[in-house]
DNA sequence: AATTGATTTCTAGTATGGAAGTATGGTAAG
DNA sequence: CTTACCATACTTCCATACTAGAAATCAATT
């Protein structure tokens, strides 16, 4: 994995500090142990890890530039509420997108990446009764998986952007996710793959990325002080319009 | 238009000097004003426009997340090549995201949407005689019309990032695009949404989507130097595994 | 007591100085 | 003529200092 590498925690100083520092404060975000509304200031990081403001601000801008931080010039800085809408978004473009990988697969299946993927569902059964983020590791490892297959690394790389917001509402309430189905899922959808059924793959995709649209709502009205909600309430997403794979 | 605006070439020392500044390289390199190769130095930069280097280098690492600039630690930075994968997977995920907005939008046609694209449809016909430029900012508008009239206007924003590398292309050669064309299929495109035919108008977007690819080897066969070609030489894209739009 | 006003104390934004590392050009040795 | 070496002139990166502006605190006034 290109990204997360390393203990979180510490910063080595003989490495560039600006970039471990974003991948630090990004994790810490994700996964809600600087919770939203929160202030942060560059004074205040920059003592925590005995560095000047500088290499802290480079960070700041990079993490405001994924909705994850909000800068308020001559005012502060503050940990951005998840954005219902842009949970919404970054959903619907990971649908579209990972639909399409999927079609390329199933157009052409390729018996060693089957088997790849047969072998990473195997890991995530195992997965079933250690601790949920491990299983959530192995979900992240599957899905660019699937991207790689296809030749879509740099897509991967987009989808990782989108992730964050998705993930920290998975962060936010484990329990509500239905590990053992979501991995039935992923066996469908390389099932269909593998029978070159390109039509079954994509429904099958959209469906298993359409899971969070259940839980998000319950989510945001567990904590909705984790959340920048739309006017009116929290809306209900299901009934959002259908974008494809159900074609006859 | 949220990006882009005011003179590109002047700085307001009264506002944040960093955000002006990226947009303005921004420009420059997209526009090819900046070659692929080209070394610039934070000095340099900050010389020219009488300010620090600090927000210059806030400037040059906001570059370097769209990829239009490489940062060397130590030994300087350079304005990217045309990366040919970079464009050819910018492309695949644009057609991947618009094909799902022409879906929702031809799934539940809006007549109000429909009058305003066929109005700037109108509007592209009277720029076929102006400057090829003024056609490519009214494409533009034309596909952000297309993602806020299905609700995603955070799609759009996904989109121009995307786009920067589409658009070094663009304006690399602009004789090559075929502008009556492109607007032929502008209006196949609405025609199918305003049938409601998903599944046409859902095809028509991919193809005009792929037009990029006819061009693309012939724009870096003109100019070499300015692409990052794979090894191998310049692939022929048009054969890249179909991805949707083609079900019966 | 309530309100207005000045002052103090925060904030981010910018400027500048120094440290570490790399490429380059010249010089001396083989 | 070729090669190894060293000094120099760059580069980015980090640290520090300073500026401008917003918010909060406290005092004086009504």
């Amino acid at each position: 994995m290109p990204l997360e590498t390393g203990p979180v925690g510490t910063l080595d100083p003989l490495l560039p500090i600006a970039p471990q520092l974003f991948r630090l404060l990004r994790h810490r975000i994700v996964h809600n142990d600087l919770r939203p509304g929160h202030r942060i200031s560059e004074t205040e990081i920059a003592r925590e890890f005995g560095i000047s403001r500088q290499p802290v601000r480079e960070a700041f801008i990079k993490l405001a530039g994924e909705d994850l931080l909000a800068i308020l010039p001559q005012r502060g800085t503050v940990v951005c509420k998840i954005s219902y809408a842009a949970v919404l978004d970054a959903r619907f473009l990971r649908e579209a997108i990972e639909a399409d990988i999927v079609r390329i697969l199933s157009s052409a299946p390729d018996p060693a990446w089957i088997a790849e993927m047969r072998a990473q569902i195997a890991a995530q059964r195992s997965a079933m009764t250690g601790p949920q983020q491990a299983f959530f590791a192995l979900d992240d490892s599957f899905h660019r998986t699937l991207a790689g297959a296809a030749g879509k690394n740099g897509a991967w790389r987009l989808i990782e952007g989108l992730k964050s917001q998705m993930d920290r509402v998975r962060f936010l309430s484990l329990a509500h996710f239905p590990v053992p189905n979501l991995i039935d899922q992923h066996e469908a959808i390389v099932d269909r793959i593998e029978a070159g059924d390109v039509a079954g793959a994509e429904r099958h995709i959209r469906d298993h990325l359409r899971e969070i649209l259940k839980d998000l709502p319950v989510i945001a009205a567990e904590s909705p002080a984790f959340f920048d909600l739309p006017a009116g309430g929290i809306p209900d997403p299901v009934n959002a319009p259908v974008t494809g794979g159900d074609h006859p």
